[in-house]
RNA sequence: GGCUCUGUAGCUCAGUUGGUAGAGCGUUCGACUGAAAAUCGAGAGGUCACCGGAUCGAUGCCGGUCGGAGCCA
């Protein structure tokens, strides 16, 4: 690879747009060309072993031989966390580059691609710490929590919506846990961790929303509520992360009868429809990405020259 | 045909004892550093079915027209 190439392709945009398949393009595409490559997963919820139905995981057969990685990775019971994330990519990109690959980073999840690629660097967690401010919050709203933020760092506070319980917690935790201001702000994007080729994907809203509809009703048909059911006893329902999946929450208040089928469908489907729109908001600050419609006809084309840095 | 109810934002509806209106969902946009398929913020959008009357003033009261629902014949 010559030295302007980028050592690193990552596939971002919506839920359903393509991604996985167009990963697969450019992969053959690159080994062809003498390039072998190899896909990191980079979506939060296809880390699970076991969550296949419900997050569009590519089977196994269908991976054309291509290595895949960081699928599968955690079970059901386990939390997942972006700062764990981040190191086992890095890891893993590394290991690909050190053996002659070119690995492409694919994955719905704004936050973990951006730890990957950019120069995030997580301060610590603690289980007390955090669970005394939960506590707190549980008990007496965000309000005095956000109080507390704005005295003991007041540019912290100014940047975090008052209501965001969420952020409100972290922050706190973080001011306890280093004793310096939390003053994290999502760092520059020139602050590349290897230089990368960002391709999107994107589809028209209406589209892509009955694209998405079409999908969750297909879940549902192919077994999704079985796949869910063999995961209670993996404990799914006791996981803080993979409880909240959705499609995987509303599969669970089926089952549990705490809702229809129908119900379960509706809201799995207004959910995902947020969910990418969301995710649109994340990718679209990504200056540098090379945006590209999901049914261009040259797409598989045009993908392979963004990522060979070729405009 | 008669009686009753009903017509308010794209959808479902709330509301104003008369001073030109809100909510949820949708829609558009944004934030985002250890739950991120999470968490949170902002905007756009309504001649309050139509016509007339009384009133300083009507979405609201009165009359009519058109549309919807139910009941009775």
């Amino acid at each position: 690879m010559s030295a302007d190439h980028p050592t690193l392709i990552a596939i971002i945009g919506p839920t359903g747009t393509g991604k996985s398949a167009l990963s697969l393009e450019v992969a053959q595409r690159l080994g062809a060309a003498g390039r072998p490559a190899e896909i990191l997963n980079a979506d939060a919820m296809q880390l699970y072993r076991g969550m296949d139905i419900g997050t569009a995981k590519l089977p196994v057969a269908e991976r054309r031989g291509i290595p895949h990685h960081l699928l599968d990775v955690l079970e059901v019971s386990q939390e997942s966390t972006v700062a764990a994330y981040q190191v086992l990519a890095r890891r893993a990109i590394t290991e690909i580059v050190a053996r002659g690959a070119v690995p492409i980073l694919v994955g719905g999840s704004g936050l973990y691609v951006s730890a990957v690629l950019f120069g995030f660097t997580f301060p610590g967690t603690d289980r007390v710490v955090r669970g005394g401010l939960e506590a707190e919050l549980a008990a007496h709203g965000v309000e005095p929590l956000y109080l507390r933020l704005q005295s003991r760092d007041p540019v912290a506070a100014a940047a975090i919506d008052r209501r965001n319980a969420r952020r409100v917690v972290r922050a706190l935790e973080v001011i306890e846990l280093t004793g310096r201001p939390y003053s994290a702000a999502l760092p520059a994007q020139s602050s590349s961790w290897l230089p990368v080729s960002l391709i999107g994907l994107r589809a028209p809203r209406p589209e892509l929303v009955a694209r998405l509809d079409e999908r969750v009703e297909d879940m549902w048909r192919d077994g999704f509520l079985d796949e869910v059911r063999w995961l209670i006893p993996a404990g799914i329902e006791h996981s803080v992360t993979a409880s909240r999946a959705i499609g995987y929450a509303q599969a669970l208040a089926q089952l549990a009868g705490r809702s229809t089928q129908a119900e379960a469908i509706a809201s799995t489907q207004l959910l995902t429809r947020r969910y990418a729109r969301r995710q649109m908001s994340w990718f679209r600050r990504l200056e540098s990405t090379t945006w590209l419609d999901y049914d261009d006809a040259d797409l598989h084309a045009r993908a392979f020259d963004a990522a060979a840095g070729e405009p």
